[in-house]
DNA sequence: AAAGATATATAACGTGTGTTATCTATAGAA
DNA sequence: TTCTATAGATAACACACGTTATATATCTTT
């Protein structure tokens, strides 16, 4: 009986997403997705019962493309290091996604996600295998591997530095090793 | 003849600098400051053309307080390693600033402040006392730590890590040492 | 073909924001 | 004391945004 849909709530939340991923949230608004989409607020509206809910399909989808990121990571040779490059890779390739996940804290969040879990445990595991380091040794080692990584990725994001990608592979390389010979040295 | 001004524009700037330092610019706007000092918007228009020529003063006032927390550590007995001490002091101190500073491009700073002096000459200087490095080496190793410090600052002011002073001092004590350690057996 | 359900458009309301027009009160000059 | 310049209050306008009321168009069933 009823009309055809021509906007679906996948349409409207792809649409949401690409405009999230060139300006972020604060040029998210419902007029903006309609002329995009080419129709009146209504779809939106019909979709999703407020914006603040849209949000939350579009943080999903965010959230979804950083897993995705962080997966590949694992299928490379060295998963390790593969993984503080994907990490920084994402915040280069996708700047305003990354400051959501990981440079502020929102409503959207606080209480749906439990984001960082780069601390976990098989990247602990893989980190081993790599260092040689016992179990407790890697798990402090990896917090400042996971420091400077997160440093160089938030630096990434906000365009402060622009290294290639295969300069900043040389520098967390480099610097990881140098970082492992140091902590060893200086272990007791 | 005129009635003697009850609101100057020192009084706008430190109130807003209040606002911000607690809540950001997102939470800046005429009313609300208005509410705070007692009085209409009149005053805040008198006194400014508009609300972006108030954000840019406010701005100013930031920047300089951030400048403040970085000479002070000039000071002490051992600046180089003070300097990253204060830099995340002022991120657990004034997250709100450090964030505006340090973690997003904004039209205020766009222009007006190369605000990244932190490889300035005599950063680099003053550690080759600590390292004893050449200057060329020590500007390659500064890096690694401004990298390492920044990634902490970041952390604290998102409050992502919640360490007490006492524990980033170590850890970022410890971590150059280390990292210095490593940079030194790697040189060629 | 007629009817009902609903997707979409149009247009509006309410709120929060920057900004400004108008009025009033005041302090010093005449 | 009166006049003038202006600081401030009140109130409004313009605009952007979330949201919703109403009207219209369309598809399926009967």
């Amino acid at each position: 009986m009823p009309p055809i849909p021509k906007f679906s709530k996948k349409d409207i939340v792809q649409c949401s997403y690409e405009i999230v991923k060139k300006e972020g949230f604060a040029k998210l608004n419902a007029r903006r997705i309609a002329a995009e989409l080419g129709c009146s607020v209504q779809p939106i509206f019909h979709n999703f019962t407020s914006m603040e809910e849209l949000n939350k399909e579009v943080y999903k989808c965010i959230y979804q493309k950083y897993k995705a990121y962080m997966l590949s990571g694992k299928e490379k040779e060295n998963p390790y290091k593969q993984m503080g490059i994907s990490y920084i890779e994402f915040a280069s390739d996708y700047p305003e996604f990354f400051k959501i996940l990981f440079m502020q804290k929102t409503t959207l969040n606080a209480n749906d996600f439990v984001v960082n879990d780069a601390i976990g445990e098989d990247v602990i595991k893989t980190g081993q295998t790599l260092t040689g380091l016992s179990y407790e040794e890697q798990k402090k080692f990896h917090v400042k591997v996971w420091i400077f990584t997160h440093g160089i990725a938030c630096l990434v994001a906000t365009k402060t530095i622009q290294f290639t990608q295969e300069e900043i592979e040389e520098l967390l390389a480099k610097s990881v090793k140098e970082m492992l010979i140091g902590y060893i040295k200086e272990r007791k």
